[in-house]
DNA sequence: CAATCGGAAA
DNA sequence: CATCTTTCCGATTG
């Protein structure tokens, strides 16, 4: 199946330029799927190949480029088969220009044609680009998945399509893989024994030098206190000597050993120690170096070592250290030898005798645990593959206190009932700790599941909320558990994490991507990726559901195509959302997949459109305001009652919402290019098992109308899925759809009026914040202009619907029900507040 | 005392 | 980039 591959491939970032012929390109094929039969069959005319979504070079790709690949020989097929952007932004000193005549991709800017290939390469299964460190690794290989596990620990995995995968040695990936217990020697044998070619010397020197600091420095606390720890002597020198480090030691030798040392205490310390310090010779090393090394004998590790060199830090001045280590290429690890921990109370907790572990779950694990110290770091597993199950297994092993923070108060309550679910936990041992519950545990140690607002709130606390955080504070953890790390901003973590003392900090996620930078932080404020899973491989061992992806193109209709390229950006986005031929398809998928008894969520995050389609459909929904009772209800319906198999949600079910298994998904409207989102909603159906045996048993539309800006976000958004080897495929027509019964917008005058709506609700967006309708009361002689429109618009229902007949207005103008519930209310108690004061 | 609302911040 | 949604707190209800 050779087309596979450029479907998968797509990892496209289509920029739609001022031209828009690419619809009419006849390498996309249209009106090919037959949707009736073998709807989502993996079958070659079914979806297409994207070539539309061809680079970020704002040229229209050549239709002669994706032809020369397929024509080419299989492995350069395979390497040119990647994605365009390879070179993109290639960091190197290799010559680029060697031969400025390309065939493709790859080699555009180099000839790789010197590379001797070892004479039995077609039985290695990797390539490395010697100027970048990029690894192409052919997934068909016997040897494929040991080279995986071997590869996911030394390098980042850019992209994992079916057939060839592509990693890249990074030096954070290489800290990661030391951190992990990796020796420099291993990691360049194994690379040799895998590859095809001999690895370059330029590599191999990159592989040295970063890991000759990387994994050197630890951070360990002993009795609440935070030392800086190496074997090397040299290395404790440097350290020293750095300006910024060198600052913030402490003589630990006049501590008391006794905890409980106030930061008063720990202030004149310091200012003792740094005057001290300033007799010594700063050129006379061998004197500054006796003068803070407190050796100490190391319980015999696998490490050779028997002596550590160590000096105490500053509670506050850690994550201070911590960047300047970052900096000057010594990143420090944070180990906790909890065996070895006398000092904190153990908890009694154990996995339940029936509960089981995954491999994957396991292998986790095992990088955390690798050298019988807990490594803190961060493990990537996708949504329903059990992160759960390897935090409370971590805190099994650990045996000390726990905290575990998430990001809202469903989850809190969620952890809780998994940690009494899964292991021998106490009850009396859990408190839990959010805005309506503040407990805490009475017994010597314990679990303590927050938010992350909770710990991280600067603002005023309630009595009893202040109360708690002292008890937090106030003692030392042995581990503490960051659920959902990638969706925290940065500022609020890094108060978390150094408002906590907290020996290891375990960091889940499902996605480490985020629009913004910000994703490097948790680098050095938890530690280095430990773990992350291959979606794929997990499905096909049937961990996860299997999913089919499909974008769906909705053709706009003429009407609303006419005043989309008329309007505002601004606008625009309404009437690509409303497009009645997205309507109907979304119609036609709901029945279809009812009939199939599938579960089907709706996604939307426009909450106009979210309540449009669900009233017109009769369908529950669910967005922000909806009140805590009736989402239960909605769910707990949706969850057992037969008949309603259907719930329309908006941006509340990305997160926080313990969402029943579904088998199906729908997108109607989505945060532009969120990567993040697209990958957590996705996550939603994975959970999904129910049926296995049939090949694909869950199922992911995306609805986009075609010609619109909403094609350039969609595939910006799936890259990351199709990195993660997920196939999209295009679906450009519904079989039958016409034909549906009861089709919405059938007829023109439907989709008339349905526009007259639209722009309508444009109108009123934009006059909303002036108070349309405020006036009745109070607001006179306020933008004239502005209520004579409102007026006439809404015609005889108005004046009831503002008088209170709620019914009529409800009907009539449901979907702005929820912005004149918010908006007006703080509107008219603003002008009541003005005219008191007047 | 609980439920609910408004405000602020993220 | 604005919008949406969430969180927490304090105040107001019945």
């Amino acid at each position: 199946m050779d087309s596979h591959q450029y479907q998968t491939r797509s990892k496209g970032r289509s920029v739609y330029g001022a031209d828009m012929d690419y619809f009419s390109d006849d390498s996309i094929a249209t009106d090919n799927s037959d949707y009736g039969d073998g709807m989502m069959d993996d079958d070659d005319n079914f979806g297409q190949d994207r070539s539309y979504a061809n680079g970020k070079n704002k040229k229209p790709m050549k239709k002669n480029v994706n032809r020369a690949k397929k024509s080419s020989n299989e492995t350069l097929n395979k390497l040119a088969a990647k994605d365009q952007n390879f070179l993109q932004d290639v960091h190197t000193d290799a010559p680029k220009d060697f031969v400025p005549d390309v065939v493709s991709g790859l080699f555009r800017r180099s000839d790789f044609s010197y590379l001797k290939l070892k004479p039995d390469h077609a039985s290695r299964p990797l390539w490395i680009s010697p100027n970048d460190g990029r690894i192409i690794l052919e997934s068909f290989s016997p040897l494929a998945e040991q080279a995986q596990d071997f590869l996911v620990t030394i390098a980042e995995p850019v992209s994992r399509p079916s057939h060839i995968h592509e990693y890249r040695i990074t030096a954070y990936s290489l800290y990661a893989a030391v951190s992990v217990g990796l020796e420099t020697d291993d990691i360049i044998a194994v690379l040799d024994r895998l590859s095809k070619i001999p690895v370059s010397p330029s590599i191999v020197n990159f592989i040295r030098s970063a890991t000759v600091s990387y994994g050197k420095v630890k951070l360990v606390i002993k009795h609440n206190r935070y030392f800086v720890e190496t074997t090397q002597a040299d290395i404790l020198q440097m350290l020293l000597k750095d300006p910024v480090i060198s600052t913030l030691r402490i003589d630990s030798e006049a501590l008391p050993t006794a905890a409980g040392v106030t930061s008063a205490k720990y202030d004149s310390e310091i200012s003792s120690v740094t005057s001290k310090k300033n007799t010594v010779d700063p050129n006379d090393t061998e004197a500054l170096f006796t003068s803070v090394v407190g050796e100490q004998s190391l319980e015999d590790d696998n490490d050779d070592m028997d002596v550590v060199h160590s000096f105490e830090i500053a509670n506050e001045s850690v994550e201070i250290v911590k960047k300047r280590c970052q900096e000057i290429d010594y990143p420090v690890l944070e180990e906790y030898d909890f065996r070895n921990d006398y000092r904190n109370p153990d908890l009694p907790i154990d996995l339940k005798p029936s509960t089981q572990i995954r491999p994957y779950q396991e292998k986790s694990l095992s990088k955390m645990f690798g050298n019988g110290r807990a490594r803190s770091g961060i493990i990537v597993l996708p949504c329903g593959a059990g992160k759960t199950l390897v935090g409370i297994t971590a805190a099994c092993t650990i045996k000390k206190s726990v905290i575990v923070l998430c990001t809202s108060s469903v989850s809190v309550m969620q952890w809780r009932q998994q940690f009494l679910q899964w292991c021998t936990l106490q009850p009396e041992n859990v408190a839990v700790f959010t805005s309506d519950n503040k407990e805490m545990f009475q017994t010597d140690s314990g679990l303590v599941v927050s938010t992350y607002s909770m710990v991280a709130n600067t603002r005023n606390r309630s009595h009893d909320s202040q109360k708690v955080m002292d008890f937090l504070t106030g003692r030392e953890w042995g581990f503490i558990i960051l659920d959902e790390v990638h969706v925290v901003p940065a500022a609020m973590f890094r108060r978390v994490v150094t408002t906590i003392a907290a020996h290891a900090k375990l960091g889940l996620t499902a996605t480490l991507v985020r629009e913004d930078d910000k994703i490097s932080d948790l680098n050095f404020l938890i530690g280095p990726k430990l773990y992350e899973a291959n979606w794929m491989e997990l499905s096909q061992k049937g961990h996860i559901a299997n999913v089919q992806c499909a974008e769906v193109w909705c053709p706009m209709t003429a009407e609303f195509y006419q005043e989309y390229l008329r309007e505002s950006a601004r606008k625009r986005m309404l009437l690509y959302i409303m497009n009645p031929t997205k309507f109907q398809a979304c119609q036609f998928l709901i029945q279809y997949h009812e009939k199939r008894g599938d579960k089907i969520i709706v996604f939307s995050d426009n909450v106009c459109a979210l309540q449009e389609y669900a009233l017109k459909l009769g369908k529950p929904f669910i967005f922000g305001s909806t009140p805590q009772q009736e989402r239960m209800n909605i769910l707990q319906n949706f969850q057992f009652n037969d008949q309603i198999n259907t719930i329309f949600l908006s941006k509340v079910g990305d997160t926080s919402i313990d969402l029943p298994e579904a088998t199906c998904l729908i997108q109607i409207s989505s945060h532009y290019g969120s990567r993040r989102q697209e990958a957590q909603r996705l996550g939603r159906i994975l959970r999904a098992k129910r049926r296995n045996d049939e090949g694909f048993n869950a199922f992911f539309y995306s609805l986009v109308s075609k010609d619109t800006q909403e094609m350039y976000y969609s595939t910006k958004r799936q890259a990351f899925l199709v990195d993660q080897g997920y196939a999209f495929k295009v679906i450009t027509h519904l079989h039958g759809m016409e034909k549906l019964p009861n089709l919405a917008y059938a007829t023109a005058r439907e989709r008339r009026e349905l526009l007259q709506e639209v722009l309508l609700k444009n109108e009123e967006a934009a006059g909303l914040e002036v108070g349309d309708d405020a006036e009745n009361t109070i607001g006179r002689g306020l933008n004239t202009n502005k209520k004579i429109k409102s007026k006439a618009v809404r015609g005889e229902g108005s004046l009831s619907g503002l008088a209170g007949g709620e019914d009529m207005a409800y009907l009539e103008y449901s979907s702005n029900r929820n912005k004149e519930l918010r908006e007006h209310h703080p509107l008219i108690r603003k002008m009541y507040y003005k005219n008191a004061k007047k």
